[in-house]
DNA sequence: CCGAACGTCTCC
DNA sequence: GGAGACGTTCGG
């Protein structure tokens, strides 16, 4: 299943909830349960409700089953608790664009390495426009409902985006609707201006489309979003970097903290530097805590992040990523299409 | 200065 | 290997 289609969200939930035998608790709601999840973009703060009260309903869930007798096994929690959050995302827990995107956004823009230090660019990295009217000191994460319409990546066609007031996450969208922005502005956005929308459906800011060279294998299809967003992100560092990195994928290190210097990880001295956030797994697109992982419940003495949100990067070991195996190239194609040549 | 979170160590 | 604790780093 090593194709794009996790990206443009061509799977209804439900047809999710029937394929795969187990069950969660989503119920199609009239007017979302659309052959695209398309649909239920247009009208996100309905789905983020949506999906925090099923969340809640996870929570109390769990605090039901610890007090019973029988303990809820560890494994058995994080399956009800992960899964049912991203029903369109069957595998490792990987939110399809757009559809869940807007919670699962991090929470601090600036600590995520999408873009590192580099803050001459006009516009603002991948993950700013969801905070940007959200200083994440003042708003709890569990009280993530208070957050506004203007906190999600509304999926807006370019259509429904022209004409729009822009604030802090419209930019975003205004970054999309490329027929009335210029393509150089664009680039300046952090995204790739120059993509053309596919078919009407808006990409999500960093999506690239790649072409068939890469073969899928040893990879599945949601390495290979998490990889296209990756990709996305370091070209566009280089592009406004202006270093000469050339989108090589050593980049892609949790390291890199937008820069592409060669000291990040090689087990020197520098090695010992904290690693970031890659900002664009799964679990850093993840917006609230879960409350219950052992990290959330030891917030105060672990001074970890919680186990939902810990970033896949930063799971593996330094050095263990993906500089070994990614001997491809970056190439740029007409009409702003990157060839992810093996 | 403070909160968040990564790294590392210890314990089980 | 996971949990927990703590030192440390980082950013606001």
């Amino acid at each position: 299943m090593a194709n794009m289609s996790s990206s443009v969200c061509m799977e209804t939930p439900h047809a999710h909830g029937h394929a795969h035998g187990h069950t969660h608790n989503y119920n199609p709601t009239p007017g979302r349960d659309f052959p695209l999840q398309i649909d239920s973009c247009v009208n996100p703060v309905l789905d983020y409700s949506t999906q925090m009260e099923r969340y809640r309903s996870f929570a109390t869930f769990y605090k039901n089953s610890t007090a019973t007798a029988a303990p809820f096994p560890q494994t058995a929690k994080i399956t009800r608790i992960a899964t049912p959050l991203f029903p369109s995302a069957r595998l490792s827990a990987m939110p399809p664009w757009p559809c869940d995107n807007a919670m699962l956004w991090g929470r601090k823009p600036s600590a995520v390495n999408v873009n590192g230090p580099h803050t001459h660019r006009t516009g603002m990295s991948r993950a700013e426009p969801v905070n940007m009217h959200m200083s994440g000191k003042h708003i709890p994460q569990d009280s993530a409902l208070s957050m506004g319409a203007d906190n999600f990546l509304s999926p807006l066609a370019a259509e429904q985006c022209r004409g729009l007031p822009v604030t802090g996450a419209d930019c975003m969208n205004r970054l999309k609707c490329s027929p009335s922005v210029p393509p150089g502005e664009a680039d300046r956005g952090g995204t790739f201006g120059g993509m053309p929308p596919l078919g009407g459906l808006s990409l999500p800011p960093g999506v690239i489309v790649m072409t068939t060279l890469h073969s899928g294998a040893g990879s599945s299809g949601v390495t290979m979003s998490d990889s296209a967003f990756q990709i996305a992100n370091v070209a566009a560092d280089c592009q406004h970097s202006g270093s000469s990195c050339s989108g090589s994928p050593a980049g892609l290190n949790g390291n890199t903290n937008g820069s592409c210097s060669s000291a990040s990880s090689n087990g020197s001295g520098a090695a010992k530097r904290k690693r970031k956030r890659c900002g664009v797994c799964a679990p850093c697109r993840r917006l609230i805590n879960c409350g219950v992982c052992s990290s959330c419940r030891n917030r105060k003495t672990g001074h970890q992040i919680c186990k939902f949100r810990k970033c896949e990067e930063l799971k593996k070991k330094p050095g263990s990523t993906m500089e070994v195996g990614f001997s491809h190239t970056l190439t740029h194609m007409p009409g702003g299409l990157l060839k992810w040549a093996v």
